[in-house]
DNA sequence: CTGAAAGCGCTAACAA
DNA sequence: TTGTTAGCGCTTTCAG
């Protein structure tokens, strides 16, 4: 009763069993033929010891890992979550697996994350961004495994990529607000340097702004804290400092929904007197009073198309590697139409 | 230049060091004496060709695995990354790191979950409730390895537990509620056969309510979809449907916070006419026009705590293995105090 | 301070 | 259908 310290191995089960260890591995792998009546037994004596094999033993001699390793900037983001849930369900038809790691939007911690599951010997990488250390990109380029690069598309990948055009994205939000006729527009959003995303969103957005000679006129930005409180606090703070704006661009939608639910306190007419849009399309919004004008990341289908990319390619073929999926603005109320 | 498929091991450094695989070994992972000259040359050599330490042959080899398996139910909830960002946290000042698996609130899927995870043989196991499969159970005492069982501790661990009762925050919070004169109360809340620790909260909830005599007078449950647009529209229903209603205690505050906005829109007198309460302390709520009342559910203690449990234990030391964490009501604005 | 030998627990490849 | 033989790439142990 006594239980040792050493865990079971292979061969205890093929002492109880009377069977060889490599019969007993077979079975336990459904590989090969092995008669049912070996089959039983073998079953019978690892479930009556509760033998659970060792993957790590298993993994060197067999040179396969059936993990995929998946580094992500953040689990608070509810972004990234959903992504997740993407490559999970995509996985699910394979037998790989995800792991997750987190690199806080840090390139140092990123790099640091990559380089530990990458001496897992993973069957794949899937990573956020097409922003990477030198030192990590050379990892995924030397690493000869499947790496795709998923989210963003504005760049080139190592590899593969699946992702939207954050530029375009912005570019697109900003032809829809002067569509709609909105001169006075204000941005307001997360501490750039740190989110690439949002930084290239905000580029396009200016940029097609400038076509039609408008500039940004107000712009905040916000790092750590509860986005919805944040997005309440920067617009009042916009807003008292720059009364004539009429719209207001967030970075993403959380924040717009504390802006929308400040503006709406405070008796303002949306999308009349100042619109609002945000980026995303969270499942949040579906709860608040209006509807938020935003844009859909594509998380779950990037998850999926990412996942199903890996597991294609470690199965030996060779799917197309940039897919570039184009969202398109869901209006809501809060942003007239043109 | 063409990458081989084979990557690179200690052999490869070594030879082009010109030093044993064996000191090359004890200069990567800073073992033992190694003169300056050799450990440079060891250094350069292995960065040169830009070596990734294969740990699946360590760990198989030095018979440990520092890695920590962490199995929630999901990670959409925002109550499990924060754990998580609490287990992590500690196990930074550790060579600990944090493997996690999600079972989807599904008892098969938690034990295939760990079944998987065991055979990584990892250094510990931090697991959500301390409700599981008896294979499950059975899996983790015949691991030989630290596990602690969190947010929760109604019940009885495999090893140690880290959390808070449940039952005695729904008891806690019913007693605020008869204090506050409200008499005519309705639950609004998860299908429960997923949810043990909702379940509790109710069960001490509805306990203390009968000490008092009163009954709660209208329920309403949901599962899936966007929580906050739950709220409302359950909120909706119960109040159609029971219009004599004087406070609503929901089991979560996504839901609270979705009904929060839908009786604020209303017109109707919080918390004159209906109080409201939560569970959660989300960070979310402060971004809300009303403060939620609610219950902290202590997710980065707990997650802290658990991981630092795990540390000792790995290190060779016994801490204390129950640990219950009592959080305190904040009233906020839709709570009368008693 | 450095090196050589012997496995860790499993599976590929081959033999019976 | 089953068994045998060699490692997988590293670390432990012991010898120099």
């Amino acid at each position: 009763m006594a239980s040792d310290k050493r865990s079971l191995t292979l061969r205890d089960v093929s002492e109880v069993s009377g069977v060889s260890e490599m019969t007993v591995s077979r079975v336990l792998r459904n590989r090969g033929d092995v008669s049912s009546a070996t089959r039983e037994k073998v079953l019978k004596a690892a479930k009556d010891l509760g033998y659970v094999p060792n993957k790590i033993a298993g993994a060197l001699a067999s040179q396969r890992v059936n993990l995929v390793a998946v580094i992500i900037p953040s689990l608070s983001n509810m972004v990234f979550p959903e992504v997740l849930s993407g490559i999970s369900q995509a996985l699910e038809e394979t037998d790989l697996q995800p792991v997750v790691g987190v690199s806080d939007y840090i390139p140092e911690k990123e790099e640091k994350v990559l380089y530990e599951m990458l001496s897992w010997r993973p069957s794949g990488v899937i990573i956020a961004g097409l922003e990477h250390t030198d030192a990590a990109r050379a990892m995924l380029k030397a690493s000869g495994i499947p790496v795709v690069e998923i989210m963003d598309t504005d760049g080139d990948p190592v590899d593969a990529m699946v992702g939207i055009s954050h530029r375009r994205a912005g570019r697109e939000m900003a032809s829809a607000i002067l569509d709609a006729g909105y001169r006075k527009i204000a941005f307001l959003g997360t501490k750039m340097p740190l989110d690439h995303r949002a930084r290239k969103r905000f580029e396009g957005f200016t940029e097609t702004l400038a076509k039609s000679g408008v500039e940004v006129c107000d712009r905040e930005f916000y790092s750590g804290g509860s986005a919805l409180a944040k997005g309440r606090e920067m617009t009042k703070t916009v807003l008292d400092r720059s009364p004539e704006i009429d719209f207001i661009y967030y970075s993403n939608d959380m924040i717009g929904a504390g802006g929308l639910l400040y503006l709406l306190e405070q008796g303002i007419d949306i999308p009349g007197q100042i619109g609002l849009a945000g980026f995303n399309g969270v499942e949040l919004l579906q709860g608040l009073p209006r509807q938020l004008a935003t844009m859909d990341a594509c998380r779950k289908e990037i998850g999926t198309k990412a996942a199903e990319i890996i597991a294609q390619r470690v199965a030996g073929d060779d799917p197309d590697g940039k897919v570039t999926l184009t969202p398109k603005i869901s209006f809501g109320d809060t942003l007239k139409r043109g």
